[in-house]
DNA sequence: CAGGCGAATGTAATCGATTACGATACTGAT
DNA sequence: ATCAGTATCGTAATCGATTACATTCGCCTG
């Protein structure tokens, strides 16, 4: 750096600001010496050196339960075209969705001197994150709420929800079962929240023997599934809250040797690679997830620019794609 | 850390020699000490300024063309448990399989100082490669060779191959198409030698005719297989070289119309999720991928131990996992 | 014309850990 | 008793960019 102040007959100091102070702070003329200076050495500033005296790395973190999830990979897609239409770099932590290791990840990721945090968190509130928040670093909360005031981007699970199921309800079927997830995520909550409206504003009542909740990974969404079909009244049609269990579920009926849609009926929250492939073709609420992840990586850096402004929440529609494992095809 | 000095009765020079430093260069009553004040203290050290210090971040970077590959989110996993072990966090980078795209990749990481680089590369050296080299940081490949004396951990894609093919042979197949990836990435060259391999073991002839190339992904897949499906002698089974053309590769077989394996058998490289829900469940080689992504990380903390040290390669044996779309059941 | 103000820049302190160099004390050998 | 050699530890320089504070200069106002 100090070549370029040398060679451009300023200090150090000027070189700085002409390269990343405020427009204000240096004469035009005099930043176009050091840019020159700049590009005739070859100059890369430092990073380290600059993360120390910022006090911060020019790196975002996206913590998620699994990165072997489809849906989180592709929310990471667009979180890194964002992070780097910023001039960041992305982390991925895994926490297995347990609480104690979201902590001690959110921690490390402190100490590590991020400079924001997406978080899929598990629901409960935690040391790391108290934190994340005493060291003034922003948090974008994904998929699912954090109870307090924090920057938010999701799907509507509630209204996709209600469509699939609405869907399913349209194809004839009545006894419809929800395979969900934990009630403390708040996604998987809303999509709860969505299966039971449609049943209701169709006059279905829900029955309590047709809602069992799984931890959102394959082998609970078999399992819950494998019960279902061998209890005395087995539904008529199962709506799955995510695409692991959608893929565990599936597994259990086809163990069962039913056939899909005649009978049983399917669809399921989070649209997936296989979905066509599987016959019949399995209909899905398909999530927007690269512009998730590019609009938490947007609400990070509008945080960063402005770290008092008003709490902002951003929901897009997920999208059913009606697929014949539905039945019927719904009146036009 | 000057305030755990004062606290332990030593200088700020000790407390990092009894924190960081070789064991021999402090007494043991002493490094007690420095210990139990860090520990009254709560103190923790500020990664950023040792980062400035040591010109280097504790973080290893993961350089793959798309993290939206199972197959590598796959590796991902190992690798970040393995990293995580070593104290070191994970960034991670897609190149799109774009050469030009992963020279910028590597630059940025440079500039970031990372401490290791584990790189699948799309083939091409680049000045990205070269700078990282000359800042020497340890960089591994994984699953692609690079030309030069790297560490590698990879699969064995010929073996692998060759045994897909050898049981579609088994099973009385002799006209055998393969739908490959680029020449020029080795994992797929090495499965292309597998499938010749195993037909000239078997004393069929290679016939071009039947060997097309696709890009890896799944649309190359699909428009591949329906080149072959069209041609005046269709083959009466394929062998596709990565789980996303495979994945098209069956969306073209279902609209062709034909029937696995009845009128068609298939196995591909890399085992992914839907493979046993997508009838009448594909055969596919899987991949050791934690394993690769963990070996990848004691590849780079040994060589970052040890400069010096020979070229080291691990080579991993694929696993046959044999489904029905391969025909019939090989005598035992 | 004095005094004040703002723009533009320089000087030097600063971020917090690491480490080169030097000082001290202690061991054992001669 | 003297001295080399080693183990242990302290002082202060260092990594490279940022920024508080000081300085200079020009311009405007009363």
């Amino acid at each position: 750096m100090s070549d370029v102040a040398r060679r451009a007959g300023v200090s150090t100091a000027t070189v700085s600001r002409a390269l990343s102070g405020p427009a204000s702070s240096v004469r035009g003329e005099t930043r176009d010496r050091v840019l020159r200076a700049v590009e005739e050495i070859g100059y890369v500033p430092d990073r380290l050196a600059r993360n120390l005296r910022r006090r911060s790395a020019q790196i975002f973190a996206l913590v998620v339960s699994d990165i072997g999830n489809p849906f989180f990979t592709a929310v990471a897609r667009g979180f890194e075209d964002g992070a780097r239409a910023a001039d960041h770099s992305v982390i991925i932590a895994d926490t297995d969705e347990i609480p104690a290791v979201e902590s001690r990840r959110l921690l490390e990721l402190v100490a590590e001197g991020v400079a924001g945090i997406v978080l899929a968190s598990t629901g409960t509130t935690s040391e790391g994150l108290e934190q994340a928040v005493r060291a003034r670093i922003p948090v974008v909360a994904l998929d699912r709420r954090i109870d307090a005031g924090f920057d938010t981007v999701a799907c509507d699970g509630a209204r996709g929800a209600a469509e699939a199921v609405g869907a399913l309800i349209a194809a004839g079927r009545r006894r419809i079962a929800l395979i969900g997830g934990p009630e403390a995520i708040s996604s998987m909550a809303d999509r709860r929240d969505g299966y039971e409206r449609a049943l209701r504003e169709h006059g279905i009542a829900v029955d309590p023997e047709l809602v069992v909740h799984g931890d959102m990974r394959e082998a609970s969404g078999h399992d819950a599934t494998a019960a279902l079909l061998a209890s005395a009244r087995p539904p008529g049609a199962v709506f799955v809250a995510n695409n692991l269990m959608a893929m565990g579920a599936l597994r259990a009926i086809f163990a069962s040797g039913r056939r899909i849609p005649d009978d049983l009926a399917i669809a399921c929250f989070d649209d997936f690679a296989a979905s066509e492939l599987i016959p019949p073709g399995i209909a899905a609420v398909a999530q927007p997830t690269y512009r998730l992840g590019a609009g938490a990586a947007e609400l990070l850096v509008r945080r960063i620019a402005e770290p008092g402004a008003p709490v902002r929440e951003i929901v897009l529609p997920g999208r059913l794609i009606e697929r014949p494992s539905i039945g019927l095809a719904r009146a036009a």
